[in-house]
DNA sequence: CAATCAAATAATTTCGATATTTAATTAACA
DNA sequence: TGTTAATTAAATATCGAAATTATTTGATTG
């Protein structure tokens, strides 16, 4: 296999089921996906014992598990005092952002430019993909789908996947974990009022068009609207 | 503490000497600077039973450094299989100077036009440290000094520490311990020719005075100066 | 009554041993 | 002789308990 090709598989499986040939990265993908999915919420307490129960397993999946979790930058560690879910406010939320729309741009542009027929081909795949599933697993109310988040990720680093750089790759892959801690507090308000479908099917055509210019800034206001949805979000809870 | 300068000195602290009030961080810390020495090769397989006489604890301790130096990227796993040192090669060099160059440009432009007056005095304070320091601490023939390395770091991060994102400034940080593992492998054949005192001054110089562009320029060629000795010194190993 | 110190309680970190998995070696067979 | 299977050896991953460190509680004193 390729490398970008192997990178990106590897980014892009949140091995929500596949993966994972020990308990400690069982673990690592469980917590992840909880702390994403905002099931454990920012700043809330890590306790090994708690975590056991939870996860049934031992000591020692759990810490390595939490371990690579911190160098993530999901969870943060203070050497005796244990772990906590990486807090979140406002102000991280517009650094976030920022630094989301400069390593993303770069990438976009270099993936256009650089991008083969192999990586139009996965793009247009994983457009497909995503347009195929539901955002929300519930009809009535929103509620998250795993697969839909999976095939998300999936299509924005595909996006990216040709720029040329593993390391920028990564990057933009855990800028956008963080983001998706913010943005699951911001979806029960907007949903289903924003039609998503269309802005990625824009990005989709611009990208596979070649046309640079454009599908960056495509991009760049996709973020930006999502940001302004979380801060109102975010907003309305600190009045009330 | 504001949070940057927090940041800054977290990344800046190597804690060669200071940090680390658990085991675990010790043996990271100890294995970090292993590996960025070169004393632990590219590639190194990395056995529990040999890190835990080298180091001198038990099991759980060095667990836990290799799992945060494998989310570091200075460490790759394999479920079953173990850890070894991040591999190197001169295809990943270039990706590597790739990224670093398009990363701190965004971060030293932000920088230079943000920064306040305390930057500016932390700048040419860790020019001046730097500046007082040997770059081996032997005489006669090269060999590391760890102090040099540190102060390195420092001055490099100082003058990208108000580019208002902790993310970047970050990833940032990562690139260089990668790039010091390649420039260990540079440095005694091209010590004592170069003189990168003059270059660090320059580039102190045309940040304090707010002169973007050339700031940029010059970082930018310091790292392709680095780079290019690199792969002249690895092309010739390669050859005998 | 506030503040400080001491004991007990809880949580984190570390160790040593065991279970599982992978790698290496040998043996059997075509 | 070369290939596959079985066996042995080595290494990784995991567990449960002990040791260390933080936190809370309660008592004592100024």
């Amino acid at each position: 296999m390729p490398p970008y090709t192997e990178t990106l598989t590897r980014l892009v499986e949140t091995n929500g089921q596949e993966s994972a040939g020990t308990l400690a990265s069982t673990v690592y993908d469980r917590l992840r996906g909880d702390i994403l999915s905002g099931s454990l919420p920012p700043g809330e307490k890590l306790r090994t014992e708690a975590l056991r129960t939870r996860y049934e397993v031992g000591n020692s999946p759990i810490r390595e598990a939490l371990n690579r979790l911190s160098a993530d930058g999901l969870v943060t560690r203070e050497d005796q005092k244990g772990f906590r879910v990486a807090s979140a406010s406002l102000a991280d939320l517009e650094e976030l952002l920022k630094t989301r729309c400069w390593l993303e741009e770069i990438a976009l542009r270099e993936s256009i430019t650089n991008g083969d027929a192999d990586w139009e081909e996965r793009l247009v795949l994983a457009f497909h993909r995503l347009s195929r599933v539901r955002r929300s697993s519930s009809e009535d109310h929103y509620s998250v789908n795993p697969q839909w988040e999976d095939l998300h990720r999936a299509f924005h680093l595909s996006l990216l996947s040709a720029c040329g750089s593993r390391w920028l790759l990564q990057y933009c892959a855990q800028l956008n974990d963080q983001a998706d801690r913010y943005r699951q507090l911001a979806i029960i308000v907007s949903y289903p009022k924003r039609n998503e479908l269309t802005e990625h099917e824009a990005m989709t055509k611009a990208a596979t068009d070649r046309n640079v210019d454009e599908a960056v800034s495509l991009l760049l206001a996709h973020y930006e609207r999502t940001a302004r949805i979380i801060r109102e979000t975010i907003s309305e809870f600190e009045e009330s």
